[in-house]
DNA sequence: ACTTAATCGAGACGGTACGTCGCGTCTTCAC
DNA sequence: GTGAAGACGCGACGTACCGTCTCGATTAAGT
């Protein structure tokens, strides 16, 4: 028990680089800002990372795995759009909207949100494990906003906070998708039926 | 979809063969049950339909425009989920959700509806033309019934309806192109969170 | 019976351009004069012929057999060096060594040889059979030279003159594969042994 | 490749090194019995021979002075052909075409010479000199017996006795790389025309 | 009936990217 | 301080599709 797997792992021969693993993550994230996920090719990739094809295909299956890692693993200056934390929930979650709206829907950030999803959209079963697990990014922000909102008695407890940051969120996915920004009614309604629907009974606008 | 012959007397030659046009829908349909987006190929599509290669560039400008409009155009048989309207908005709903996870997750429906993204993906304006345009279909169906609702004084009126119905359906795009359908639990708080955030000032459950 | 095979081999599609079949061959004589045959790529004279790599591969199975029909079916300026025929047997063989020797050593002239060889020299059996049938060019010149000297009696009859012209020409094609020219007193007994050997009967030098 | 003797302890160079070198030579000799000389590869050579692929860089510049070093050297047991001495030339020739027809031209012999000449057919100086310097194996015996037959005065002396074996050889060398053994009639013609132009004037058959 | 012209299925075309393989070099660990 | 193992950058391979072009055959509409 004591004796852990390590002989069959056992080092052998040159190990990986992982500075170009880390090479191919970047040039990925910095060719993604400007092409398409169609335009971009396997080729272009280690082109741009000083790397041979082959040390690609030595870490990944294919093109869409290392979009997938790229994206993922946040090697992009997509920043994450901010969610502040003031005390009034749908105060809070109109600024995020707003600033979503602004920041978010720029060419390239759509370009990489469409490349996430054309890379995502693969039959691959290792892909959906990838992706069901780390989920959209963003995600996280919001449930945790919405746990702090239902510690503080903003909101009445007992909701699944993840079908709630869905109802919230996945509509700015697939407006960001189509490439079209949503008003600022549409927003605006948005954040009020969700706000809504989760306070404490009895209360009013 | 395809551009309309003018009332003139320009029609000379042997005219375009609408069968030829309507065996390369149906082949695509047929198709798309069963393989990718990635492996259907052009020729593919021609092979299955009896078709010449060059009678599907006639029709369509790529693949993308052929599969867009093979989903578009429903001639699949991705049926619509029944929506019902007893004129309770919330048991609607729930047995919309129900239905939706029992019918929609399939492979086939799945493997459908990341066709429809990877070729709605595309940097193409035309294509978001026809997207944007079209929505998804079974929006139709929600906003139809929330304006029911809305009429019968079920809901508090005023609110845009559009971001309703993506805060309703929007999440189980996603789930459904992830490849995951939701929880029962999920369903519930996705549905209950938005009745009663449109529910009118004072109501209770 | 007038009614001949023909429904079978039913034309369909568009033909094989005989344009880009012949375009192949000319840019791969045009590349053998300065490049050997490791350095030649299909890729190379693809781009040369200004024709595309599959086209290549639709007429030839590899690199090897266009190298070989380019060659053995004279599209090279390899020009063939000159035998006169001026009814001694001797001086013309050592004209044309002479000859031989000054103009068939360049480098141009032993790089397509060494390409010749190259491709010549694998596994394949059709290979074999082009290469057997076809022999060397040069070596028809020579038989015919040898008969109309059996003919003119200047030599004895029966000979197998294929023997003959082999003794003759082979050791000046390995003496172009490696790359060095004869000299002259080792050209001169060459010929002079084999003029010898074919002698009739009782003649003196 | 057992064990070598410990004589000298004070092995801090290279205590496997030769014998590395040699098992790299017999590893090439046995492939090259049965696979040509493009299918050989440096790794697989590497792989049978129990050897790093490093160590064969570290002797060798590349695969063809592997193949050419392996061939040269004679590791292969590819037997040269005995040619006896008995004091008629015509009868010793005649013999040897005749054990050279049917000892030389077997697929393993037929696909070595045709390494050896892959090998040879390079552009590279160093290659030429090894080549041209040790010519084929074969050439020594032919001249030592030609030398003895000139001793002899069986032949006339004088003439340039390497002009004489290529004669002779060359021929059987091109047979052999085309892979179709020649004929008796035409060993025979050949060995009869190089023996008669050998003899001291006025002899006759 | 006879031309004209656009269509049809078929498939070769010039290209481009794929994923693999081999070269010759570099880098680790074990002996 | 070598040597095996094997990853590295590079680049050619042969294949697969793309979207276009070119065949002979077919099909109306306009002579």
């Amino acid at each position: 028990m004591a004796d852990q797997v390590q002989a069959e792992s056992r080092q052998r021969g040159r190990p990986r680089s992982e500075a170009s693993h880390q090479a191919v993550l970047e040039a990925t994230a910095r060719l993604l800002c400007s092409i398409s996920y169609e335009d971009l090719t396997v080729e272009r990739i280690a082109a741009e990372a000083g790397v041979g094809k082959q040390t690609i295909y030595r870490w990944w299956k294919n093109k869409a795995a290392v979009v997938l890692e790229t994206l993922v693993t946040g090697q992009t200056d997509m920043e994450l759009v901010d969610l502040p934390d003031t005390g009034d929930l749908r105060a809070d979650l109109l600024t995020w909207t707003k600033s979503m709206i602004s920041e978010a829907f720029t060419p390239s950030t759509i370009s990489m949100a469409r490349s996430l999803v054309a890379a995502g959209v693969q039959e691959d079963p290792a892909t959906e494990e990838l992706l069901s697990g780390a989920a959209f990014r963003d995600t996280g922000l919001l449930v945790q906003r919405l746990r702090s909102a239902e510690e503080r008695g903003e909101i009445r407890p007992g909701a699944d906070l993840t079908a709630v940051t869905a109802a919230l969120g996945d509509p700015f996915i697939l407006r960001l998708l189509v490439g079209h920004p949503p008003g600022e009614r549409w927003a605006q309604t948005l954040v009020d039926v969700v706000v809504r629907g989760l306070q404490p009974q009895g209360a009013s606008d």
